[in-house]
DNA sequence: GACTTTGCTGGACAGTTGTCAAGAAATCTT
DNA sequence: AAGATTTCTTGACAACTGTCCAGCAAAGTC
């Protein structure tokens, strides 16, 4: 977030490659944002540079091709997502507590950032066609599984227990509900937070041994 | 698998409609090895009517336009997901051997038909942003459901104990089990058929009270 | 065999796509 | 201020898209 293109009316003077980077990534969320709405395959690099300040000609100039636009916006997206739940873990002194936290926030991010899960989801998919986009798909998943590992593991701790299953496994099957959610909530937005919910922590508990 | 295309040379003599949907069938058929091999974005119908014995032209006279071939497909596709277990649940007379029996057919389904579980996994995506294909992807999310529940019910019936969770979130636990399988099957084959077998009969006992 | 219906071909269409390049505009350097 | 460099605009391009249709061939009907 510290990064918008909107800062400075008149672009700020940055030296060099800083500012090229700064132009990177006022497209890349440009380009993010007219993602989430029509999905990878409806989006053309035009339709990006409408939606945005920019001409398509500019994309162009700041990256190789098509591909590179969206590898770069998926590299991007990746530092948002890291560290959503971190200040849920660190602050959380009891099991319910985290649980209360983590669910809470997942609820919100599905709610409030519906278009850039829906994105997660189709390029997670695309990347099984497309192996341009393997390694920055694998190393967000990678990261989404790191991140589901470190709240069970505490969650465990907090309960006094351990885990019963590994990390990808965690990963999977709390990534299993959540798609569920997001899918469902394109056609019926209203049920879906709180049967996300719901599940979620009728599941986390069987995920732990005492 | 009853009506394929390939069962006599000439086009057999066929009452009427039955010939239409015979000709639709093997549309359909071609169709989803094209999505299958380029998945649904790069997917055109040229490439499909290339792909077959048919001219671009033959596929505007069955079908109205792109979505509704493609929503055929889907719905097409979905009678031979339904009853894919159905026999090793059937004829399973312990836990142990309906987990085995489900656990092989689930592998091998993934090693041999994973162009099918990209598509799949990319249709539902798309749902996601073209409502035209929602209801036919929540149809076969529905019967994946019932299937997973089917099983799920009878390994707990053979071990004497209940479900402790519900239809919904049994099917995205283990859909996100498969879901990880055939993402990382793309990456590399080799390990994933192995590791799924282990996650999945890991998790299944967890599902069961006594 | 003549005629109608059905099935199919292959080309044409208008629109969109990614890509590129020539030159204008803005910025920086001296 | 003048020249050099970076940044951006605009228009063009070839390729591809979904869609449509005029005409042809085959099958069915009388």
């Amino acid at each position: 977030m510290a990064l918008t293109s909107a800062d400075a009316p008149r672009p700020a003077r940055v030296s060099g490659i800083d500012k090229i980077e700064r132009r990177r990534v006022a497209l890349a969320e440009s380009a993010l944002k007219t993602l989430g709405e029509l999905g990878y395959a409806r989006t053309s690099l035009r339709e990006i540079a409408n939606n945005s300040e920019f001409t398509h000609g500019v994309v162009h100039y700041y990256f190789r091709d098509k591909i590179d636009l969206i590898s770069y916006c998926v590299r991007y997206y990746k530092t948002k997502c890291a560290q959503r739940y971190d200040e849920v873990v660190e602050t959380a002194t009891s099991a319910d507590e985290l649980a209360v936290g983590f669910l809470g926030k997942m609820t919100q991010t599905l709610v409030e950032e519906t278009p850039m899960h829906r994105l997660w989801y189709d390029l997670r998919a695309q990347s099984m066609f497309e192996e341009q986009l393997r390694d920055d798909v694998a190393a967000i998943d990678q990261l989404l599984e790191q991140m589901i590992w470190r709240i069970l593991t505490r969650y465990a701790e907090l309960i006094g227990g351990t885990p019963t299953v590994d990390a990808p496994t965690a990963y999977a099957l709390i990534d299993g509900l959540f798609e569920q959610a997001v899918v469902g909530y394109a056609a019926d937005p209203d049920r879906v937070p709180d049967l996300l919910t719901d599940r979620v922590s009728q599941v986390l508990p069987k995920l732990i041994a005492a």
